[in-house]
RNA sequence: GGGCACAUAGCUCAAUUGGUUAGAGCGUCGCAUUCACAUUGCGAAGGUUCCCUGUUCGAGUCAGGGUGUGCCCACCA
């Protein structure tokens, strides 16, 4: 066999014609694969499942780095196992990212003069449904491009329409078991996005405002935010602070504020800290959360001061209709004009929270919404993470869990925005229209019900009106392993769940990662993955995050085509430790290139030596020279070294130790000297080199299979060898 | 205020959980090249493993303290 192969790899040629001949093998299903097909005839024991599924990749935009790092590590894993003979399924996922996608769209829609708030609702989910479909060819694309062996057959979408059935059985459960309320409780809400959103949705920003000390009657008073406080008429102070000990709980009192005279109410609470400015604050429980607690253990009222675009009501008097910039230094001007104004600090450092989308200032809001009462569904969590059931990796992600877990706060689940899943409840319409004969009972109407269908009451005509809010959609995709399975009675749920391994980014351990154990454990009783896999943010060559304002983004698609595939799959797992983030370096990736070249070269170099000799026969080691056997058995040790790293989930180690082996010891040293033995004369010596380095070459190729599918791939389909199948489902060695 | 990490060659990172002389990639410098590969080979320079104290036969690794950096959580008006 003298097959001429080209003097260089040329991976796009390769990559394409390749990925179509595994799509077409099967072998990306876990029933197509042969160790099942040996199985059902009885030929071999029944493989064990090794299962993991895909984070769900948003459908809003192109594949970003950190997606190809997801993409790459779920590969190798899923490649190892499968040539380790496991009944592998990797099931592909599709996010239609609630909240992110609709930000992005209405980024779309600013461009275009237009705005979500002109349009019906209807007309605004419709066209971003039309805006992901049109994006789902290309990322589906570009997973595939990196060398993705995932389960096209069973790829779901996160609004399919079992999932969202799904979605509605868990809350109905829920709120059969009392584990939803709704609520009117102060929320974090974002004045341009209009929607509330769940504290891990904010960021905190340190910045240096004005803080304005302020007459209020006998007080002095501070704050940051004078444009609050037109409708404060509670007082506050600690019931232990001698300096107003005269004043008592519940006591009035008359005083000139911003627009005329009003009576404030003294409250004692010990939320107050005494040694902060004066010691005495005044509350504005409608647009802080701590004012909020308050008022609500003295029952006091509260008010709205700020609508929800940000702009001050009519209490604000001459201010009203203006936002927040513009009228807060005329509210001040007026303060100081009536001599309220004590002194401004301006100097003052404090911490704000902003929309991690757009950083607005959220605007704390009092709302109805929808709440999910965590500490309940936490435990099981808590004990199972504490059981070991589940393993972290890195080890330290179980602790900073298990922290945030045992401090857990209600989840907020109602969001307002059309991209989602609607909330299947139903509201009362306010006015109550008794059937006849019930005019009594009418105190009993359900105000507000959960129902996939319209609701009707028992005592009353009136309608009911459809909740016009969806769900976070952390909420459904916390749900994510049991649904994209087809709980609860599919076949695939019975074998495949619980997964093996989660695989994700450490920066969503609480949005994702959390949500899934504690909904996992709620609906289906057991945990829903063994294994935790979290890695690190992908930076930029210098270590900086990338980020599109500074330019530094690095595209993945754009280093596949100047590199190959291959080459960046090398490039993103060698040095990157699980938890680590990886700074991501062109020159690597570049080096890694002149590795699949290597490789390449390495096995021309074999091929062309080796004519005659297209089988290995079992009893090879028996035909080696002394010398070649000393080879083959070293090559066994870094077999059983790159074996134990790979199931020990260090994937970097492993790839590093075959890439040093094949490039310094096979091409190095073992072709270097072969040249020797294949000039001899002695036909024993050159006939056992020949052995050797297909036999060296045929494990490198397997070893380096899972990090480098295409070009090892695409080798082996050179190699004349009997009974040979693809490389994919060939046997990792032993 | 609380929590979690990190600090090793010029740069980016390893060192498989305490074990020879701390390694690799990239970069730098020198030499070689009719060879499967210039996308090459051979070689060199480059280290107080942030600092201090301790445990140990033995510490980059463990403990205590310090310095610096990053991230997360939290309701100081």
């Amino acid at each position: 066999m003298s097959i001429e192969l080209p003097k260089t790899y040329n991976p796009e040629e390769a990559e394409n014609k390749i990925y179509k001949l595994w799509e077409e093998s099967g072998f990306f299903s876990p029933e197509g694969l042969p160790s099942v097909t040996l199985a059902k005839e009885g030929k071999i024991p029944e493989p064990k499942p090794f299962t993991i599924l895909m984070p769900p990749i948003n459908e809003n935009g192109s594949l970003h780095a950190g997606h190809a790092l997801v993409l790459t590590i779920e590969d190798i894993m899923i490649r190892y196992k499968r040539m380790r003979g496991h009944q592998t399924l990797w099931l592909p996922g599709l996010d239609h990212a609630g909240f992110e996608t609709q930000v992005v769209y209405e980024k779309q829609l600013e461009k275009e003069g237009r705005s979500r708030f002109q349009m019906e609702p209807g007309q605004l989910y419709d066209e971003i449904l039309n805006f992901t479909l049109a994006n789902k060819k290309d990322i589906e694309g570009q997973i595939k491009k990196m060398g993705a062996s995932c389960d096209w057959t069973r790829e779901k979408f996160t609004l399919d329409p079992d999932i969202v059935q799904t979605v509605y059985q868990t809350f109905k459960k829920m709120a059969d078991d009392n584990f939803v309320y709704r609520g009117e409780k102060i929320v974090n809400w974002c004045p341009k996005h209009q929607t509330t959103l769940s504290d891990l949705e904010t960021t905190d920003v340190e910045q240096k405002d004005n803080f304005y000390y302020l007459q209020y009657g006998p007080f002095v008073i501070a704050t940051a935010r004078p444009e609050t406080k037109f409708g404060d008429k509670y007082v506050v102070m600690h019931p232990g602070d001698k300096r107003y000990r005269g004043y008592k709980d519940g006591q009035k009192i008359e005083l000139e504020w911003i627009n005329g005279p009003i009576t404030a109410t003294i409250v004692k609470d010990e939320a107050v800290d005494m040694t902060f400015g004066t010691g005495v604050m005044t509350i504005t429980p409608w647009h802080d959360a701590v004012d909020f607690d308050i008022a609500e253990r003295h029952k006091l009222e509260r008010e709205q001061i700020i609508d929800f675009r940000g702009k001050l009501l009519p209490i604000a008097g001459e201010f009203a209709g203006m936002p927040i910039s513009k009228a807060r230094p005329l509210i001040v001007e007026k303060l100081k004009s009536k001599g309220l104004l004590v002194k401004i600090d301006e100097d003052y450092k404090h911490v704000v929270k902003k929309c991690y989308k757009c950083e607005s200032i959220i605007e704390p809001q009092v709302r109805e919404q929808w709440f999910l009462k965590m500490k309940q569904l936490a435990e099981p969590a808590i004990k199972a993470i504490e059981n070991g059931e589940i393993k972290f990796i890195p080890e330290h992600y179980k602790k900073i869990s298990l922290h945030w877990l045992k401090n857990i706060l209600d989840w907020p689940i109602s969001r307002q925005i059309v991209w989602g899943i609607p909330i299947p409840a139903w509201h009362h319409e306010p006015k109550c229209v008794p059937r006849p004969g019930k005019e009594k009972e009418i105190k009993k109407c359900l105000k507000t019900v959960i129902a996939l269908e319209e609701p009707r009451c028992e005592f009353c005509e009136a309608k009911f009106i459809r909740d016009p809010d969806t769900f976070d959609t952390w909420f459904s995709s916390g749900q994510w392993p049991f649904a994209s399975l087809g709980y609860p009675d599919s076949n695939d749920y019975k074998t495949f769940f619980p997964t093996d391994v989660m695989e994700t980014g450490g920066d969503i351990i609480f949005f994702w990662v959390a949500r899934m154990i504690m909904l996992s454990l709620y609906v289906t009783g057991e945990v829903p993955f063994k294994t935790v896999y979290l890695h690190g943010l992908v930076l930029d060559a210098k270590g900086r995050k990338m980020s599109k304002s500074k330019g530094n983004v690095i595209n993945p698609l754009n280093l596949l085509e100047k590199y190959g595939t291959d080459a960046l799959r090398m490039g993103l797992v060698i040095g990157n430790t699980p938890g680590t983030s990886l700074a991501l370096a062109e020159d690597k990736i570049k080096g890694q290139k002149h590795f699949a070249n290597k490789l390449w070269n390495i096995a021309r170099y074999v091929l062309m030596n080796i004519s005659g000799i297209s089988t290995l026969k079992p009893e090879i080691k028996a035909e080696l020279t002394a010398e070649d056997e000393k080879i083959v058995s070293e090559l066994g040790a870094l077999v059983k070294d790159a074996t134990e790293d790979m199931d020990q989930f260090r994937f970097y180690l492993a790839a590093e130790k075959i890439y040093h082996y094949v490039w310094h010891t096979f091409a190095d040293k073992i072709i270097e000297e072969s040249k020797t033995k294949l000039a001899s004369e002695d036909v024993i010596i050159k006939a056992s080199a020949q052995r050797m380095l297909l036999e060296v070459l045929i494990t490198s190729l397997k070893l380096l299979h899972p990090f480098m599918p295409f070009v090892t791939e695409e080798i082996y389909s050179n190699l004349a060898i009997k009974n040979k199948r693809l490389l994919i489902v060939e046997k990792w060695p032993d």
